[in-house]
DNA sequence: ATTGGCAGTCAGCGGATGCGAGTGCCAACG
DNA sequence: CGTTGGCACTCGCATCCGCTGACTGCCAAT
């Protein structure tokens, strides 16, 4: 069995593997750290971890390398969150602190969690789930397409094409809109969608189909949500450690710029209310992604909940990376929470 | 004088060199075109080519790999613009067929480019300039904030937040929307803008210090449009040709994220209407891109310019590059001028 | 359980070597 | 004068070799 000291060397490899990129052995662990013990017991413990399959030589004679499980546990019993440094705290305040609509605010954090983190970072879009509606807006594009466009209480603006069967003159569809107005303004998203479901167009029967059109469309819409968009950046980091990744980070960019496949795995990673849940290597095989690991929290936007998080090699700092996740994702849902 | 055979030599080193990667000798290319001359007389013509700069040789006793100035001759005078394939005018067909508001056909043009080009795609948005305006809305989302949403004619939405110095109850939020909206609808942007500079509120003037942070805060958001904003696809691209660039790729990634670098490079380009305008290499220096090409064409989104094109590595496939650029901003121009 | 010692392994490095692609130059030819 | 074949020369590149240094694994002693 692994003593305790053994986990401390474990925790030592973790750390100094992730600083210096390179195999440790138990000659510099004894240098660099104080155990009080030789090297040939650093060894010992070193073979043990080894069967338990925690570290691994990627020669023979070579220093130790974490493997995935080894990260798994120094992040699951090892790792000290480190609180911020002032300089970062200060960075989130900077960053964050101006006032500004929803779209601006979660590109200025993602940006921001990629500068704290070196990482490639994601911010998943709020769901609109407990948001209100606050103005619903028709506006003719062509005479058979009009552009639909939803505003709700937390400041999000949603909008939609939708193609008629045939042309709708400007006075019925100010009409529809009025009606609809009423009809759905200052409902929660989920009373908003039943209420148009419920809804007949007491006038011309003949317009009847067009109105189900429109509000079957809005209907979707509000449904819908747009938890499905995804806001990115520091692909830049990925490059910088490309040579973490034993392949190409190509398929890495790929599935990044794909999105649908980041929306699975931020959807299926656990969803403890404010921790960081952290995915490690392999685990994420699944998603095409086994040589990276992802870090995400959950946060709140007027009540409504969504993700976010960074993505990097499984060779990263993430003591640091995930405070910085958290301390991002508290602030934002501070920041947004305020109705 | 480079003779006309020189030239004829000057594109095949630039097709081939494309294609393979690879210096290209006065042998192969013998061997690869019938040129009906020896090798030793491609080599002359070669020498010449040498002294005009338009050719180099990476090492001595190498074959050679066309200069910038050679790509600009070659992009001037040389190439031949490739129709596309019928593949990729199905592509185009598919990729963009669908009806969508302009966020989404954004977003497809921008991917759809990339998978033509095999290049970083990029969008710019459609200023507002000849756009009207046709609602204007504000949501309070705090007692001293509200969120003031633009929409035009051309089913663009813009929104902005407002910092009020005071509470503004909901009954004067919904005067001042009602009187605005009299004001503004259906005017240009410019007229629009005028007119909010020359409105005066008739009613409290204690409310008038307020009314006019809306209208300057409407005024501004009517004027400085979006032009600032850029659509991204196919970063994953610029990984596949990482070898062509001699550093890191690091600092290019960077400054495509960056947005506001290329956002001046578009604004400084040729803007010949309906032209593919091509910066190669060096030309790029200033914008902290030596290494890279940049393509671009104008399009028009109902009378509104913009731009888009591809970034790549200087070696690239100018012919069919810049094919893809004109068809798809061709196509775009026509999917959105159609008001 | 811990330690020092010792033999064994292997990646990485630097220098030597050979190969081959391609050039530059020149003399000859039509 | 443009074109051609020939030839010597240059280098980049891949390969090989031997050395060195860092580590491990094991063992016997404490």
């Amino acid at each position: 069995m692994v003593s305790d000291r053994g986990l401390d060397v474990l925790r030592v490899i973790v750390q100094d593997y992730v600083a210096s990129r390179e195999p440790v052995g138990s000659k510099s662990i004894v240098d660099r750290h104080s155990f009080g013990v030789s090297a040939a017991t650093i060894r010992n413990d070193m073979a043990l971890l080894e069967e338990e399959q925690l570290i691994a030589a990627p020669h023979t004679s070579s220093g130790r390398i974490p493997t995935d499980k080894g990260y798994r546990v120094f992040v699951d019993h090892l790792a000290d969150l480190r609180p911020l440094t002032p300089a970062q705290r200060q960075a989130i305040e900077t960053f964050l602190g101006h006032s500004a609509d929803l779209d601006e605010v979660l590109v200025r954090s993602v940006r921001l969690l990629s500068q704290l983190t070196h990482q490639v970072a994601l911010v998943q879009y709020p769901s609109l789930s407990r948001a209100k509606v606050r103005h619903v807006e028709f506006v003719p594009l062509t005479e058979t397409r009009i552009l639909s466009v939803l505003i709700t209480d937390s400041g999000g603006v949603e909008q939609r094409v939708i193609d008629l069967p045939y042309a709708l003159d400007e006075q019925t569809l100010g009409e529809v809109r009025a009606r609809l107005n009423v009809a759905v303004v200052g409902l929660g998203m989920a009373e908003a969608s039943a209420a148009l479901a419920a809804s007949i167009w007491p006038g011309s029967p003949a317009l009847q189909p067009i109105v189900n059109l429109i509000t079957s469309t809005l209907a979707d819409q509000i449904g819908e949500g747009r938890q499905d968009k995804l806001v990115m950046a520091g692909a830049a980091n990925l490059v910088r450690t490309e040579d973490d990744f034993s392949g190409s980070i190509y398929p890495v960019l790929e599935a990044i710029e794909e999105q649908v496949v980041l929306l699975r795995l931020f959807g299926e990673m656990e969803t403890d209310q404010h921790g960081v849940s952290v995915s490690i290597g392999r685990e994420n095989a699944a998603f095409g992604l086994p040589e990276a690991s992802v870090l995400t929290s959950g946060y709140t936007a007027n009540g409504n909940l969504a993700r976010l998080g960074v993505l990097g090699p499984t060779r990263m700092d993430y003591s640091n990376n995930m405070a910085a996740v958290r301390a991002v994702a508290r602030y934002l849902s501070r920041l947004l929470g305020e109705t």
